[in-house]
DNA sequence: TCGACGTATTGAAATCTATCTATAGGAGTG
DNA sequence: CACTCCTATAGATAGATTTCAATACGTCGA
Protein backbone atom coordinates (compact mmCIF):
# COMPACT_ATOMS: atom_id res chain seq x y z
CA UNK A 1 0.00 0.00 0.00
CA UNK A 2 2.94 2.16 -0.70
CA UNK A 3 3.55 4.81 -3.02
CA UNK A 4 6.13 4.42 -5.41
CA UNK A 5 7.46 8.10 -4.98
CA UNK A 6 7.70 7.53 -1.29
CA UNK A 7 9.41 4.07 -1.51
CA UNK A 8 11.64 5.60 -3.70
CA UNK A 9 12.19 8.30 -1.60
CA UNK A 10 13.30 5.96 1.55
CA UNK A 11 15.54 4.19 -0.74
CA UNK A 12 17.24 7.24 -1.85
CA UNK A 13 20.11 7.04 0.41
CA UNK A 14 23.14 4.74 0.51
CA UNK A 15 22.59 4.60 4.22
CA UNK A 16 19.15 3.49 4.46
CA UNK A 17 19.97 0.80 1.60
CA UNK A 18 22.96 -0.59 3.30
CA UNK A 19 20.55 -0.84 6.08
CA UNK A 20 18.70 -3.52 4.40
CA UNK A 21 21.46 -4.96 2.97
CA UNK A 22 22.29 -5.78 6.55
CA UNK A 23 19.29 -6.48 7.44
CA UNK A 24 18.54 -8.97 4.35
CA UNK A 25 21.16 -11.43 6.28
CA UNK A 26 19.46 -11.33 9.30
CA UNK A 27 17.35 -8.97 12.14
CA UNK A 28 19.87 -6.51 14.26
CA UNK A 29 19.23 -4.45 16.60
CA UNK A 30 20.00 -0.59 16.75
CA UNK A 31 23.64 -0.32 18.46
CA UNK A 32 24.67 -3.24 15.94
CA UNK A 33 23.68 -1.38 13.34
CA UNK A 34 25.39 1.69 14.23
CA UNK A 35 28.27 -0.79 14.63
CA UNK A 36 28.34 -1.30 11.48
CA UNK A 37 28.36 2.16 10.44
CA UNK A 38 30.81 5.49 10.61
CA UNK A 39 27.82 7.29 12.34
CA UNK A 40 26.12 8.37 15.09
CA UNK A 41 23.67 6.33 16.86
CA UNK A 42 20.27 9.07 16.45
CA UNK A 43 21.01 9.23 12.70
CA UNK A 44 20.75 5.81 12.29
CA UNK A 45 17.53 5.70 14.58
CA UNK A 46 16.87 8.71 12.12
CA UNK A 47 17.20 6.30 9.12
CA UNK A 48 15.54 3.32 10.75
CA UNK A 49 12.21 5.35 11.29
CA UNK A 50 11.83 6.39 7.47
CA UNK A 51 12.08 2.93 6.51
CA UNK A 52 9.59 1.85 9.37
CA UNK A 53 7.00 4.23 8.57
CA UNK A 54 6.49 3.04 5.00
CA UNK A 55 6.83 -0.42 6.41
CA UNK A 56 10.00 -1.94 4.91
CA UNK A 57 11.23 -2.98 7.78
CA UNK A 58 9.71 -4.17 11.21
CA UNK A 59 10.45 -3.63 14.79
CA UNK A 60 10.53 -5.84 17.73
CA UNK A 61 11.73 -4.85 21.12
CA UNK A 62 13.43 -7.31 23.44
CA UNK A 63 14.44 -5.93 26.97
CA UNK A 64 16.39 -2.45 26.44
CA UNK A 65 17.41 -3.59 22.78
CA UNK A 66 15.04 -3.06 19.51
CA UNK A 67 15.45 -5.45 17.10
CA UNK A 68 15.11 -4.34 13.08
CA UNK A 69 14.07 -6.78 10.24
CA UNK A 70 13.48 -6.66 6.53
CA UNK A 71 10.12 -6.91 5.10
CA UNK A 72 10.48 -8.34 2.30
CA UNK A 73 6.65 -8.82 1.85
CA UNK A 74 6.64 -5.27 1.30
CA UNK A 75 9.66 -4.36 -0.13
CA UNK A 76 8.96 -7.15 -3.10
CA UNK A 77 5.61 -5.61 -3.65
CA UNK A 78 6.67 -2.23 -3.71
CA UNK A 79 9.29 -3.13 -6.16
CA UNK A 80 6.44 -4.67 -8.41
CA UNK A 81 4.10 -1.62 -8.35
CA UNK A 82 7.42 0.29 -9.69
CA UNK A 83 7.95 -2.02 -12.49
CA UNK A 84 4.66 -1.66 -13.00
CA UNK A 85 3.92 1.65 -13.08
CA UNK A 86 7.33 2.34 -15.45
CA UNK A 87 7.04 -0.85 -17.37
CA UNK A 88 3.53 -2.03 -18.26
CA UNK B 1 25.69 0.23 -15.24
CA UNK B 2 23.66 2.46 -12.82
CA UNK B 3 24.46 2.74 -9.07
CA UNK B 4 20.75 1.47 -7.06
CA UNK B 5 20.94 4.76 -5.22
CA UNK B 6 20.97 6.77 -7.89
CA UNK B 7 18.52 5.13 -9.71
CA UNK B 8 16.20 5.68 -6.71
CA UNK B 9 17.42 9.03 -6.53
CA UNK B 10 15.83 9.60 -9.78
CA UNK B 11 12.70 8.30 -9.36
CA UNK B 12 12.32 9.92 -5.88
CA UNK B 13 10.43 12.89 -7.40
CA UNK B 14 6.79 12.89 -8.62
CA UNK B 15 6.79 14.74 -11.32
CA UNK B 16 9.80 12.91 -12.89
CA UNK B 17 7.69 9.12 -12.48
CA UNK B 18 5.11 10.89 -14.46
CA UNK B 19 7.20 12.13 -16.76
CA UNK B 20 8.26 8.56 -17.26
CA UNK B 21 4.66 7.16 -16.67
CA UNK B 22 4.21 9.47 -20.04
CA UNK B 23 6.76 8.15 -22.08
CA UNK B 24 6.05 4.60 -21.33
CA UNK B 25 3.16 5.45 -23.53
CA UNK B 26 5.17 6.91 -26.26
CA UNK B 27 8.26 9.27 -27.08
CA UNK B 28 7.16 13.19 -26.62
CA UNK B 29 8.95 16.41 -27.34
CA UNK B 30 9.77 18.82 -24.32
CA UNK B 31 6.93 20.98 -25.15
CA UNK B 32 4.40 18.32 -25.09
CA UNK B 33 5.27 17.10 -21.74
CA UNK B 34 5.50 20.53 -20.31
CA UNK B 35 1.84 21.02 -21.45
CA UNK B 36 1.24 17.70 -19.32
CA UNK B 37 2.33 19.41 -16.44
CA UNK B 38 1.33 22.56 -14.17
CA UNK B 39 5.37 23.65 -14.44
CA UNK B 40 7.84 25.80 -15.83
CA UNK B 41 9.54 24.45 -19.29
CA UNK B 42 13.18 25.05 -17.30
CA UNK B 43 11.84 22.52 -14.56
CA UNK B 44 10.73 20.01 -17.20
CA UNK B 45 14.40 20.45 -18.71
CA UNK B 46 15.63 20.07 -15.63
CA UNK B 47 14.11 16.85 -14.06
CA UNK B 48 14.70 15.20 -17.57
CA UNK B 49 18.00 15.63 -17.79
CA UNK B 50 18.60 13.68 -14.37
CA UNK B 51 16.61 10.88 -16.39
CA UNK B 52 19.14 10.95 -19.27
CA UNK B 53 21.83 11.30 -17.12
CA UNK B 54 21.13 8.44 -15.97
CA UNK B 55 20.15 6.84 -19.20
CA UNK B 56 16.42 6.10 -17.68
CA UNK B 57 15.25 7.95 -21.41
CA UNK B 58 16.88 9.06 -24.26
CA UNK B 59 16.86 11.89 -26.46
CA UNK B 60 16.59 12.58 -30.54
CA UNK B 61 16.92 15.75 -31.63
CA UNK B 62 14.56 16.27 -34.42
CA UNK B 63 14.62 20.06 -36.14
CA UNK B 64 13.76 22.26 -33.33
CA UNK B 65 12.65 19.52 -31.24
CA UNK B 66 14.11 17.02 -28.91
CA UNK B 67 11.95 13.88 -28.78
CA UNK B 68 12.48 11.89 -25.25
CA UNK B 69 11.74 8.13 -25.24
CA UNK B 70 11.84 5.89 -21.98
CA UNK B 71 14.60 3.64 -22.07
CA UNK B 72 12.66 0.18 -21.49
CA UNK B 73 16.15 -1.53 -21.12
CA UNK B 74 18.13 0.23 -18.20
CA UNK B 75 14.44 0.73 -16.36
CA UNK B 76 13.88 -3.19 -15.84
CA UNK B 77 18.03 -3.67 -15.51
CA UNK B 78 17.61 -1.17 -12.53
CA UNK B 79 14.36 -2.69 -10.69
CA UNK B 80 16.12 -6.05 -11.22
CA UNK B 81 19.57 -4.61 -9.41
CA UNK B 82 17.36 -3.12 -6.91
CA UNK B 83 15.23 -6.37 -6.28
CA UNK B 84 18.27 -8.26 -6.41
CA UNK B 85 20.01 -5.91 -3.66
CA UNK B 86 17.19 -6.05 -1.21
CA UNK B 87 15.93 -9.08 -1.67
CA UNK B 88 18.63 -12.01 -2.69
C1' DT C 1 20.42 37.60 -42.19
C1' DC C 2 16.76 38.42 -38.95
C1' DG C 3 13.18 36.90 -36.14
C1' DA C 4 10.50 33.33 -34.02
C1' DC C 5 10.35 28.99 -31.93
C1' DG C 6 11.92 25.01 -29.00
C1' DT C 7 15.09 23.65 -25.61
C1' DA C 8 18.97 24.10 -22.31
C1' DT C 9 21.58 26.69 -18.94
C1' DT C 10 22.26 30.08 -15.27
C1' DG C 11 21.41 32.15 -10.94
C1' DA C 12 18.57 32.81 -7.03
C1' DA C 13 15.06 31.59 -3.45
C1' DA C 14 12.57 28.36 -0.78
C1' DT C 15 12.17 23.99 0.95
C1' DC C 16 13.83 19.51 2.23
C1' DT C 17 17.33 16.23 3.99
C1' DA C 18 21.20 14.24 6.46
C1' DT C 19 23.80 14.80 10.18
C1' DC C 20 25.37 16.17 14.67
C1' DT C 21 25.01 17.16 19.88
C1' DA C 22 22.19 17.18 23.72
C1' DT C 23 18.73 15.04 26.04
C1' DA C 24 14.56 12.44 27.14
C1' DG C 25 12.41 7.91 28.08
C1' DG C 26 12.14 3.10 29.14
C1' DA C 27 14.33 -1.29 31.01
C1' DG C 28 17.22 -3.76 33.65
C1' DT C 29 20.56 -3.98 37.84
C1' DG C 30 22.53 -2.88 42.23
C1' DC D 1 15.45 4.24 44.44
C1' DA D 2 19.67 5.40 41.84
C1' DC D 3 22.43 4.28 38.09
C1' DT D 4 23.54 2.42 33.63
C1' DC D 5 22.41 0.95 29.12
C1' DC D 6 19.76 1.20 24.76
C1' DT D 7 16.97 3.74 21.72
C1' DA D 8 14.16 7.78 20.28
C1' DT D 9 13.29 12.65 20.00
C1' DA D 10 14.43 17.66 19.71
C1' DG D 11 16.92 21.40 17.92
C1' DA D 12 20.48 23.24 15.01
C1' DT D 13 23.29 23.45 10.85
C1' DA D 14 25.19 22.46 6.33
C1' DG D 15 24.29 20.85 2.02
C1' DA D 16 21.16 19.22 -1.55
C1' DT D 17 16.96 19.71 -4.28
C1' DT D 18 13.05 21.84 -6.56
C1' DT D 19 11.40 25.58 -8.69
C1' DC D 20 11.19 29.95 -11.17
C1' DA D 21 12.56 34.04 -14.15
C1' DA D 22 15.93 35.43 -17.22
C1' DT D 23 18.66 34.33 -20.85
C1' DA D 24 21.59 31.76 -24.04
C1' DC D 25 21.78 28.53 -27.88
C1' DG D 26 20.44 26.13 -32.07
C1' DT D 27 17.17 25.63 -35.96
C1' DC D 28 14.02 26.93 -39.27
C1' DG D 29 11.38 30.14 -42.29
C1' DA D 30 10.82 34.68 -44.33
Amino acid sequence: MVNCVEFCKALADDTRQQILGLLKESEMCVSDIVAAFDMSQPTISHHLGILKRLDLVTSRKEGKQVFYAINHDNVVECCGKLIAKLDA
